[in-house]
DNA sequence: TTGTAGGCGTTATCAA
DNA sequence: TTGATAACGCCTACAA
C-alpha cells in the first residue's frame, strides 16, 4: 500500500536502517551475508528511495563547472547560458553550486584557460561544449583520471563516454531541411549551402549538415535534378563577404534557396535586403534575435532550433540527477528539432521549451 | 549564504516558527500586527520554501479525477493518458493518487455518466477534456460550489475560470498550416479544407482551425488569390464519405492541398491512394499510429503536433504543483505547435517531449 | 493567539 | 561490522 522505506527493509532484514542505507549506497563496512540478504530484500519489495528525504538528509555540497561560450563574442550562447542558469537557480535547493566558465569560442587559447580554470576549481561534474576537439582532448583524459563525471552538450564527441551527451543531431537536421527545401519546391531546385563563420572552427558540424541535405536528396533520387553549390564564407572581413555573395549569386541566377549552416542566416537576408533579392528563401539555425526579425519579416522562411536553452538546462539536470540523486541516466539525450517559422515561434521562444516536453 | 529557513524568519520576528508557518498559509490564528511583520520579513530576506521539505512534511493524501477521451474510441487520447500516468507515477511519493474516468468522446451521455463519477469520488483536484461545451456547465458550477480546483486541457473554456488551461492555440495552427501551404506554393494555390469526424462534436476547435488559416491568406494579402473548398466530413458511413471525395475532386481538378483539422488526415492519405492521387500534398493534426505511417510513405507532407502527451502530463502537473507544493502556476499554458515530418519526426514520438522543454 | 514537540524518509556521526 | 541518534526544513497536533 504505502511506499516502502528503508526502515521497512530494515526491519525485514533483521538489521538497522544504517546498515541497509550502507547496502544502499555501496559503503562498505557491511558483512557480505547481510549484504546479500538486504540486497534481496530491496529486490523483492522493489524498494524506491524517496528523493525528497534524501535531498534533505544529505549534507553534501555539490560544485559544478559549466564551460560554454561567451555570448559576449557570439549571441548564441546566450540561451545555454540561460538554461544553465535556470537549472542551477532550481538546483541550488539540494546544495548545488555552478560557476561558469566562458570562453571566447573563436579561440582555442581561450577554451584551453578556461578548461584548465575550471579543471583547477576541483568541481564534482562538468557541463561542457567540447568546441575544440584537439584541445579537449587532455582535459577529458585528466577528468578521467580524477573520475570527475562531464557532461557534453552542442558538440557531439563520443571517444572518451562522457556521462552524458545532450544535444542536436546535426546530420538529421541536414535532413529536415532537405525536406523543407524538396517541400517548397518540388520541381528540381537549385540551392546553396552557405557555411558561414567568423572563424572556420567547429566545422565537423557543419558538414554533418551538409551530409545530412545532400543525402536527402540522394536518398530519394533526387540528387541529379538538384543543384547544390556549396559555400564557406568568412565574415571577419565583411566587403569579402559581400564581394563573394555577389559572385556566387551573378554567376548562379538560377538560386532558390539558401540553407546556412550556421546561426548566421540573417546575414543573407540582409544582404538579400540591400541587393533587393525577394525570390530566394532562406533556412538557417538557431533562434537569436537577429534571425527572428527577419523571421519575422519574411525573409527567413524557417529556422531549425536546437533548443539552446533546454540544452543548458537539461546538461545541468543531468549531472544533478547522477550526483545528487544518484539516479540512471540516460548516456545520450537528443532534442528535438524544432522547425520554427513565423507562425508557431512564439512557443519556442519562452519557458514553453522547459516544460513542454518529456 | 545559506538558504532562509522558517526558523531564520521566526527569530527575526520574535516569534516561533508555527507563527510563521500560519502567516505563510493563511491559515489565520494570527494577529494583525505579527501577521504584517512576518510578511515584511518574509518579503525582505525573500524566502524562499524548501519544496523537498514540504512534501516530506506533508501528511496529506491528494486524490485527483482525470476525466479524458477513452482510447477504445478513438487512440487520439492514447496520449493524453500516457502522459497523465506518467505525472501520476511521479506524484506518487507526494502521496498523490489519480484516477482515470474515461469517457466515449463521440457520446455526450457517457461524458456526462464519467463526469458523474468522478465528482462522486469526491476529488481534492480534477483534470478535464471538457469536449461537451454545454454537458459540461453544470459539472463546472457544481465544482466552484465545492471549491474543487479543475484543470483544462484539450478545449478551451475560460468562462468558468478554471485553476488553468492546457494546450493548443487551434486558431494559432490554422496560421500554422497556411504558412507551410503559401510555402509549398507560393503560386496561388487551391485547398481543400477538410473537417473530418465521426461526430460533429466539438466543433469549435474545427472552426479556429479553418478561421487561423483563412486569415493568414487575409492577413497577407493573398486571400483573393487563392481558392478555399471547406468540406464537412463523417465518417460514419465510409462509403458517403467516399462518395463526397469523389465529388470534390473531380469538380475540382485544381485542388492541391488538404488540411485535415482533425487526426483523420490518414482517412484522405488512404482515399488518395486508392485513387492513384498523388499530387495533393496533405496538411493534418496529430501522431497518432495511422498518421505516422502516411508520414512515413510521404503521402502527408506535415502533422501539426499539439503534444497531446504533455498535456496530459502538464495537467497533472499544474494540479501537483498548485495542491501539493502550493507553487503560483500559470493560468494559461499553451504547448508548442511543432511541425512535424517524417525527418524530425523521431525526436516527437518518445519521452523527449517532456523532457526538451522549459 | 502563540509555542512546542514529534514526525516525514534519508543521511551521517559516533559509540558500541 | 553494526546500531542508535541527531540532523535536514517543514507541517501538524496539541498544549499553553
Amino acid at each position: 500500500m504505502k511506499n516502502i522505506r528503508i526502515k521497512d527493509i530494515a526491519v525485514k532484514a533483521k538489521v538497522s536502517a544504517g546498515t541497509v542505507d550502507r547496502v544502499l549506497h555501496d559503503r562498505g563496512n557491511v558483512s557480505e551475508k547481510v549484504k546479500e540478504r538486504i540486497l534481496k530484500i530491496i529486490e523483492e519489495m522493489n524498494y524506491e528511495p524517496n528523493f525528497m528525504a534524501r535531498a534533505l538528509g544529505t549534507k553534501k555540497e555539490y560544485h559544478f563547472a559549466a564551460l560554454i561560450g561567451d555570448p559576449k563574442y557570439d549571441a548564441y550562447w546566450l540561451d545555454p547560458k540561460s538554461g544553465i542558469q535556470k537549472a542551477a537557480k532550481e538546483a541550488r535547493q539540494y546544495g548545488v553550486k555552478v560557476t561558469l566558465f566562458m570562453f571566447n569560442p573563436y579561440d582555442p587559447g581561450s577554451f584551453i584557460k578556461k578548461a584548465e580554470e575550471a579543471s583547477r576549481s576541483n568541481p564534482d561534474g562538468i557541463l561542457l561544449a567540447p568546441m575544440f576537439y584537439r584541445e579537449v582532448l587532455p582535459f577529458f583524459e585528466a577528468w578521467k583520471a580524477k573520475e570527475i563525471p562531464f557532461v557534453l552538450f552542442n558538440t557531439q564527441i563520443a571517444e572518451f563516454d562522457p556521462l552524458s551527451y545532450i544535444g542536436q543531431d546535426s546530420y538529421q537536421s541536414g535532413q529536415v531541411a532537405g525536406k523543407l527545401i524538396h517541400y517548397g519546391q518540388p520541381n528540381p531546385p537549385s540551392v546553396l549551402i552557405a557555411h558561414i563563420d567568423e572563424e572556420i572552427s567547429n566545422s565537423a558540424h557543419l558538414t554533418k549538415k551538409e551530409q545530412g541535405l545532400r543525402n536527402y536528396f540522394l536518398q530519394n533520387n533526387l540528387s541529379h535534378q538538384y543543384e547544390i553549390i556549396k559555400a564557406e564564407l568568412n565574415l571577419r572581413n565583411y566587403a569579402l563577404f559581400v564581394e563573394q555573395l555577389d559572385a556566387i549569386f551573378e554567376s548562379n541566377p538560377q538560386l532558390q534557396f539558401c540553407f546556412v549552416t550556421t546561426s548566421k542566416a540573417f546575414e543573407i537576408a540582409r544582404y538579400f535586403e540591400q541587393k533587393f533579392i525577394s525570390h530566394i528563401r532562406i533556412i538557417g539555425y538557431d533562434l537569436i534575435p537577429q534571425n527572428l526579425h527577419h523571421l519575422n519579416k519574411g525573409s527567413i522562411s524557417f529556422l531549425i532550433n536546437q533548443n539552446p536553452l533546454g540544452q543548458g538546462y537539461w546538461g545541468i539536470n543531468q549531472l544533478v540527477d547522477h550526483l545528487v540523486f544518484k539516479k540512471e541516466i540516460s548516456a545520450i539525450k537528443f532534442l528535438p528539432l524544432d522547425i520554427v517559422t513565423k507562425e508557431n515561434l512564439n512557443y519556442y521562444i519562452d519557458d514553453s521549451l522547459l516544460y513542454n516536453r518529456f
